[in-house]
RNA sequence: GGGCGGUUAGCUCAGCGGUAGAGCAUCUCGUUUACACCGAGAGGGUCGGGGGUUCGAACCCCUCACCGCCCA
């Protein structure tokens, strides 16, 4: 027998297990079903799990597990990251605590550090992953420092290195100065600031008494000024155009130039130009040839290029003795408030500068095209859509990609120089060494680039180094290009464009067909989860407290595109409620003895309550799997949460009562092995989303062949049957109804009552017969009399009853001694009121000609039936009124 | 400044051209042997404002307002 509640805590880790252990998660392209597969998107090997992960892990299994079930060999490859300066970051504090730095251990022995950290730490998040029921090909699970990714990510350096698409150059980049490292643009984040502008007088060479003046945010870099620009048409500055400037404090002569760049509307229409630290002044420098200084060091103190006083000085020290220089000088004009927008490391959270280095880059202009055309095609198909256009605006307006990193935890960039600086790229150090001597006729001495690649370079070929590549593996036939990515959209440029790019150019498709994105997971009031708010939900506490079917089904069930999530705790609490009903529905067919019937055709039930619920569960099955094919988590869960409770436990259950107690056997029977089908079924479309309890009932429930997990999704056509519904919707409508005036006209619940039925329609007296039983239970009436004689009536009327319609019928309920006239009265006048309200709304349909001419035949017919039948509920509700007045 | 999303019951959200819905919360009633993590019932909405298209608009179009996100 089940137990009294479910408890999750007691279940989950020997399902798992067992469901692991048994080798349930492997794809198997033995079986010679069609693949499916999803790619997950690799956490970070230094994470652990949040609701966002909690979300996109949970949909990804719901749609593993079903289409696994529904008959495809499903694959979903799982791994980590290597999370290059997330990681290093990591290893080095703990360095820290030990008075050490990653350069008193060298760049070998660092490394062995971080393996060593992996070892022992790295498993959290996949451990976290397992509580939350995932279902991926854990025998597979990838690192992207693996020996097999870092060989296809060498590769695909040299390849694209070898064709033009990854160059070194020396060009401005984000450089992060207290990680030393150059940073892509994606990591870089802007932040409001309030700061200054500062307005600066500089004189014009050889005109005395004239100035030109310019304002700067940063009054620190005019110490690398190499110009002033003016915009080409702002007439207050044509005639200084060619003029020199004498910088202040530098004494440097620099010129005015003209230049579109210069907005004359803004501030005071002239800019100052430091090439070398401004990525729109860099621009400026290299249309008109100016010099590019480079002022500042890898800490960002002032270098040797500047005036004496300076060198050495931290940037923002710097400042405040520029600024108190100038206006020593008098050449300080005002200082503004301003806000505006400053650059900060998404990691090291300090002001990046922009910075004149070496380092390689991707020509993503071109890797980009055909990953905009293959979304433009439909080859790959954003859901929803609109999230197209984000991906569209990043990828026409994308910039060369910088990938290295002035790190030692990544991939090594696989280049080497030779003595005079010339690069040799190659797999390895062997072909690198054959190389150089075949360029100077020797062998030479070669000094490897010490960078190592952008963590997302490595990512941005997981869906294919995962299978393989690059050697041409099976799997890799079979299982790329993959079915869909489901990720968030703030990964959309980081990670879903660069693999559309990699994807397409070394396999020649796309790496996915659909890309489901999901929105962010908020708390209940709509804010961003942080730690420094606060308000961090714990996927695992609520698992503790919950179990995880209920976290698990939440997510789902709030999971509607377009739209985040704003979670509450509950919503957690109701659908851990909804566990305990099943539960006990389940409970409820065991302790009738409902136990599942081998070879059981819910095709050829006779009872109308049997044909009914097959029918409804046939209809639920393919609901589900609609929705879920559609990518509608929310209508897939919300469709088996209103089957389950709303259909089967509130009605089916409550009607199969009388029967189950009743002396039928043959009823009896069959209904035991209907509602134990039913219940099967429930337990298959529910097992996407709660894993754990259906696979614990189906296990409690009957002996079985194997588990859940791998059983087939339920394809159950030919079950619909109209008139069994017609039939159990009337029941239903009944028995509502009674019970609707009974609550009402406040009959204690206790009482018994006798109703009578009058006109009552030829078909409707037989239903009547065939459900007495469960009428009068569901209802609690002593009698349902369908043919009265008109004595009795009249003595019920006599005596004070409500007089309920329903349909053709209406109901007497006699309420001797309880019913209030007054009550009743007005409870029929406002019942009346309600449907003159209803033939009001039709009757304005019908006054406009245009609505017969002009809409469809069938909704002219079907709303001339509704006038009908709410014209004829009116005149027996007029009548029972007039019955009333008249006792 | 550009783009995207949102605005529906007290709260959280479905519905996206043809009779306004769910869950939670609220109120009333309930010791009916599956379940109080429950059951029965009830109240609660001029679907952000304005305009348009249409026989018909919560739904399509335009516009405004406010909120949120992304990119400058």
């Amino acid at each position: 027998m089940l137990d009294k509640t479910y408890r999750p805590s007691e279940v989950e880790p020997t399902h798992y297990q067992a469901w692991e252990g048994s080798g349930a998660f492997a794809a198997d392209p033995a079986r010679g079903q069609p693949p499916y597969t999803i790619m997950m998107p690799p956490p970070n090997v230094t994470g652990s799990l949040h609701m966002g992960h909690a979300l996109t892990f949970t949909l990804q299994d719901v749609l593993i597990r079903f289409n696994r079930m529904n008959g495809r060999d499903a694959l979903w490859q799982p791994g980590t990251d290597h999370a290059g300066i997330a990681t290093q970051m990591v290893v080095e504090r703990q360095l820290e605590a030990q008075k050490l730095s990653r350069h008193d251990l060298g760049r070998q022995r660092f490394i062995e550090r971080v393996w060593e950290w992996k070892a022992e730490s790295g498993g959290t998040i996949t451990r976290q992953l397992r509580r939350l029921g995932a279902s991926p090909d854990w025998a597979r699970e990838r690192f992207t420092m693996d020996e097999g990714l870092s060989a296809a990510v060498r590769k695909v350096f040299v390849d694209l290195y070898k064709q033009g698409l990854i160059y070194r150059d020396k060009r401005l980049v984000n450089w992060d100065p207290k990680l030393h490292t150059a940073i892509s643009d994606l990591e870089v984040e802007q932040r409001e600031v309030k700061g200054h502008m500062w307005h600066f007088k500089y004189p014009v060479d050889g005109v005395d008494d004239t100035f030109i003046t310019v304002a700067t945010t940063r009054p620190e870099t005019m110490l690398g000024d190499t110009a002033v620009a003016v915009h080409p048409e702002d007439e207050r500055y044509t005639h200084l155009v060619g003029k020199m400037v004498r910088l202040p404090i530098v004494g440097r002569l620099i010129p005015i130039v003209a230049d579109e760049y210069s907005d004359p509307t803004k501030g005071t229409g002239a800019v100052k130009i430091t090439p070398a630290h401004d990525f729109n002044d860099f621009e400026v420098g290299k249309r008109h040839g100016l010099e590019m200084i480079n002022i500042l060091d890898r800490d960002a103190r002032l270098n040797d290029a500047v005036p004496e006083a300076y060198r050495g000085l931290d940037r923002y020290d710097a400042r405040k003795q520029v600024v108190a220089e100038m206006e020593a000088l008098g050449l300080l004009d005002q200082i503004v408030n301003h806000v505006h927008m400053v650059p900060y490391g998404d990691r090291s959270g300090v002001v990046i500068e922009p910075w004149l280095t070496d380092q390689w880059f991707v020509d993503a202009v071109t890797l980009a095209k055909p990953a905009i055309a293959a979304v433009e095609t439909g080859k790959t198909r954003f859901v929803p859509k609109h999230w197209e256009n984000t991906y569209y605006e990043w990828m026409r307006n994308i910039q060369p990609w910088c990938i290295s990193r002035q790190i030692w935890w990544g991939h090594q960039v696989p280049a080497w120089y030779g003595p005079d600086g010339h690069i040799f790229v190659e797999l390895t150090e062997e072909a690198a060494a054959t190389a150089a001597a075949a360029h100077y006729g020797k062998a030479v001495d070669l000094t490897r680039d010490q960078d190592v690649l952008d963590t997302w370079f490595s990512s941005a070929l997981w869906p294919f180094s995962t299978l393989g590549w690059p050697e041409q593996t099976p799997d890799l036939a079979r299982y790329y290009p993959t079915d869909v990515l489901v990720t968030g959209f703030d990964i959309i440029f980081f990670w879903v464009a660069r693999m559309m790019m990699m994807g397409l150019h070394f396999m020649g498709d796309v790496p996915f067909r659909d890309i489901y994105i999901h929105a962010l997971v908020r708390d209940e009031k709509g804010q961003k989860m942080s730690k420094s708010k606060g308000n961090i939900i714990d996927p695992l506490d609520i698992i503790d407290k919950y179990g995880c079917d209920a976290l698990r089904f939440t997510l789902a069930a709030m999971a509607a595109q377009g739209r985040d999530l704003k979670l509450a705790e509950s919503r957690v609490e109701g659908h851990r409620n909804f566990a305990t009903k099943l539960w006990n529905a389940a409970r409820f067919c065991q302790m009738n003895e409902c136990h599942p019937v081998a070879g059981f055709d819910p095709g050829t039930v006779t009872e109308t309550v049997n044909r009914w619920i097959a029918g409804k569960t046939a209809e639920v099955a393919d609901k589900v799997a609609q929705a879920l094919e559609g990518y509608r988590f929310d209508a897939a869960a919300g469709a088996a949460y209103q089957f389950v409770w709303g259909t089967f436990c509130d009605w089916y259950l409550e009607f199969a009562k009388p029967i189950l107690q009743g002396a039928d056997e043959g009823a009896k029977a069959e209904t035991r092995a209907t509602a134990a089908w039913a219940l099967d079924m429930i337990l298959h479309v529910l097992h996407p989303f709660m894993p754990f309890i259906t696979e614990e009932l189906w296990t409690q429930t009957a002996p079985r062949d194997g588990a859940l997990m791998r059983r087939p999704w339920p394809s159950l056509p030919g079950l619909h049957d109209a008139a069994a519904e017609s039939e159990m919707d009337w029941v239903v409508r009944v028995v509502s109804t009674i019970r609707g005036v009974r609550s009402e006209m406040n009959v204690p619940p206790a009482a018994q009552l006798a109703v009578l039925a009058s006109g009552l329609a030829e078909e409707r007296v037989g239903w009547a017969t065939t459900h007495r039983d469960l009428i009068l239970r569901l209802a609690r009436l002593a009698e349902f009399d369908t043919r009265p004689d008109s004595n009795k009536m009249a003595e019920v009327l006599q005596d004070g009853a409500a007089q309920i319609v329903i349909d053709e019928a209406t109901l007497l309920m006699p309420l001797a001694g309880i019913v209030d006239l007054d009550k009743e009265r007005a409870r029929l006048e406002k019942e009346i009121a309600r449907v003159e309200g209803e033939i009001a709304k039709v009757d304005r349909k019908f006054a406009n000609p245009d609505f017969v001419a002009k809409a469809a035949p069938e909704v002219v017919e079907e709303n001339r039936e509704r006038r009908e039948e709410w014209a004829a509920a009116k005149a027996r509700l007029t009548e029972a009124l007039q019955r009333l007045s008249g006792a």
